[in-house]
DNA sequence: GAGCGCATGTAAAGGGTTACATGATTCT
DNA sequence: AGAATCATGTAACCCTTTACATGCGCTC
């Protein structure tokens, strides 16, 4: 349910079509949420059904920009105020860490460090992108601005984690070969 | 395709039933890849089909006990070494930041502070668990007490992002009473 | 007019959750 | 005898991805 308050977040931002959003997915949500366009039209179409969203006008080539209804913020507001998050961390290197033993060490190190590497490269990205520009112009950018320090902490955490977990000397009982 | 991966790293430890199975995801797997019974039994037939998995004995109650066979630890391997890993973050607080501004601000930061004492409780259970025993013992519990770790940074990370968010004076320009 | 990017959609398949259902064993 | 827990499974539904398909508008 999560993917449809999105949208609506994204649309009391500014009108938009599903092609507009679906590039703000791409590029703002994706690494937290991702959502490809045939999931993001087909929603579309059901918000719209269900009154929260409304096509405000239609473009060349087919094209239909939405903008939310008052029904509609008030959902995204709803949502937001609403306690019960879900609060997974979905993350497969976390999953594949747990299973690093049946590894070589060698090669389990190998992987931490290749690991290591990305997540410092994915928090050199958002260091970039907070200084890139001024983030106090509206409320909105505001918190894209506090969403990005969170992914730099996160992937700063998780950065120095794999560097450490690779220092971590193999367990006594070697893994026995197949 | 991580489910089918992580069965196969369980049962790579020790033979288990479906039931074993759905229990250790639910205390040890559960906060980064949630599964539930019914998925796990109807994988745990696909591996079996495919060879990768076999049943080792049966027990009262019509319980069978899985182990995993040489192509299946085969099978892990290849997926541990693999290096196209996804590196999504899917994790719905974060993408809820990015919508914070759509509430009044004290809201928001009554929120962030809700979400700041649930990390750092998280954070707390995991130091709890990382002093609770010796994962020295063998390569698999040393595997878990270094994703143990990993958790345990990434909850410090949210904990500490969640509180300093709170901080945030809101921008100039206030929210629009709808 | 050829090619590219814009823009929207449908269909099929896979992954995951919820609800329903059943029966065996153990404990009180 | 009744309740709780063990243990497995099926069916329906929702969420998400991949593949297929189409046509418009702009630029060279």
């Amino acid at each position: 349910m999560s993917l449809r308050h999105a949208l609506l977040g994204l649309l009391a931002e500014e009108p938009a079509s599903g092609y507009d959003l679906t590039r703000r997915f791409e590029e703002l949500l994706g690494r937290v949420w991702p959502a490809k366009h045939p999931q993001i039209y087909q929603e579309l179409g059901r918000l719209a059904g269900a009154g929260l969203i409304a096509v405000d006008s239609e473009g060349p080539r087919r094209r239909k920009v939405y903008r939310v209804t008052p029904e509609g913020l008030a959902e995204v507001r709803r949502w937001l105020a609403d306690d019960d998050v879900d609060h997974t961390v979905r993350l497969e290197p976390l999953l594949r860490s747990f299973f690093l033993w049946l590894l070589p060490p060698e090669q389990a190190r190998a992987h931490l460090l290749a690991e290591a590497a990305f997540f410092e490269e994915q928090a050199r990205v958002l260091r970039a992108a907070a200084a890139a520009k001024d983030y106090d112009a509206t409320p909105a950018l505001q918190s894209v601005r506090v969403a990005i320090e969170s992914g730099l902490r996160l992937y700063g955490a998780l950065g120095g984690w794999a560097a450490w977990a690779a220092t971590v000397p193999p367990a006594a009982k070697p893994v026995r070969d197949m």
